[in-house]
DNA sequence: AAGTTTGATCTGTGATCACACTTGATTTGA
DNA sequence: TCAAATCAAGTGTGATCACAGATCAAACTT
């Protein structure tokens, strides 16, 4: 074969469901769909330009993994927020993504916190520049730098089941978002600091820790929110 | 509308596909697939009396559960067993279902137990009447019991988390079922008792402990066994 | 004028077909 | 005799069509 020689890299084959599936991940992840929109299959395979066949099968893979729900009439949406659901997702988040960060710790090397360090690095730096689509960068940095750790701990069964705890929590933390960028900003970056800082020392529980503090502001407010639109 | 005071239930109108899953699961979760057996779209669809639409669906959607495996080759296959997957799998199942034991332990009701409970009756009358098809029955009951609990948890989030665990357990714990159906069997009774006893007195930490007793067991099995064949 | 019916339109579902790729046996060549 | 090329069967993927149910608005009936 000449193809290590002539330096070819493998190219591949991706269908077309999985460019669906994968952008379809990236706009619920980042917000991009309102907590309650329904979504139908024509609607999306118009927007993506392609057949109905490829965005069916992957929105039904996204309702297995919870991101989205079918209703009794067949309806496609994505979940709308609820107080027990936020509660729900939060307790779930910090088990399991705790016991990540946790795992990940204890299997930390000097290159991964150098790598880790450096994606919290591009964040901070692309806040002080006012980016005009900045939170977009800032949902995307962020979910950088937590699934740099998260790949780090080892193991390939939790993995995914974070990915689908932050397709659940995604459309509505968006919102928690906005609202954080100027006043808990600072909270975030610090909290982002003390993860890398116990994760450099192999401090399981003080990552585990700082992580909790860090998934709960935005849940937090959340939950501020709703009860006061209650009231 | 007359339907309340007739009494009538809503029928409910379930797809193909939708029998499709849950067919393929049955199958998973009961073990009738081995680990590493590929399994192709029309195969199934032919077994299934239907046609490849459906099944190809459902395939997606096991696949995203981790409860089946890609290949590059775009071949479908049940992942094969090996040491690191059990331990990985054996962690996080503790994990999850250790803390959804453990909230549904702090929200048992009287009624709740004794359903449970006869659910474990049950499972232990039907073992000491030899059935032929012994060891279905007690996959079914087996899961029946732990579901009874989990759904007791309060958490529509670990739900479905613990539901793909179990998918991806289901297929290398049945070579352990049948080995222990004869000598461990007494172990597998103690510890369904003693969770149910834990339930019953509302103590959270005891449940979870005999519940780590009970799921390590097949899975210790099974390492030591693997163990050995690489010796 | 209020309620009911009817009709058009839009939804997801499932079947069928064409296509590209993989795989394994067969045939051809040296 | 052995290796390479070739052919055939089988695979998943995606497009298109037909169909049943849902939805909503206009027309009709009472």
């Amino acid at each position: 074969m000449a193809d290590t020689a002539t330096g070819l890299a493998p190219v591949g084959r991706d269908t077309v469901q999985d460019r669906v599936y994968s952008e379809l991940r990236r706009a619920l992840i980042g917000g991009l769909f309102a907590p309650g929109q329904v979504l139908t299959i024509r609607q999306l395979a118009d927007a993506l330009v392609t057949s109905t066949m490829p965005v069916r099968e992957a929105l039904g893979r996204l309702i297995t993994e919870q991101a989205l729900e079918m209703l009794p009439n067949r309806s496609i949406r994505v979940p709308p927020v609820t107080m027990d659901r936020i509660g729900d997702l939060l307790r779930a988040r910090i088990l399991i993504e705790g016991e990540a960060m946790a795992l990940a710790a204890a299997r930390m090397t000097p290159h991964l916190v150098t790598t880790i360090r450096a994606i919290m690095l591009e964040w901070e730096e692309m806040r002080l520049g006012g980016d005009p689509d900045r939170v977009d960068r800032e949902v995307t940095l962020n979910h950088a730098f937590h699934f740099a750790i998260y790949r780090a701990c080892g193991s390939i069964v939790l993995l995914p089941m974070i990915e689908s705890l932050w397709l659940q929590s995604g459309p509505f933390t968006r919102a928690a978002i906005y609202a954080f960028s100027e006043a808990g900003a600072h909270d975030a970056a610090r909290f982002h600091h003390d993860i890398v800082q116990a994760l450099e020392a192999g401090n399981a529980e003080a990552a585990r820790a700082a992580l909790v503090a860090d998934i709960s502001r935005p849940f937090a407010y959340l939950k501020d929110k709703l009860g006061k639109e209650a009231a």
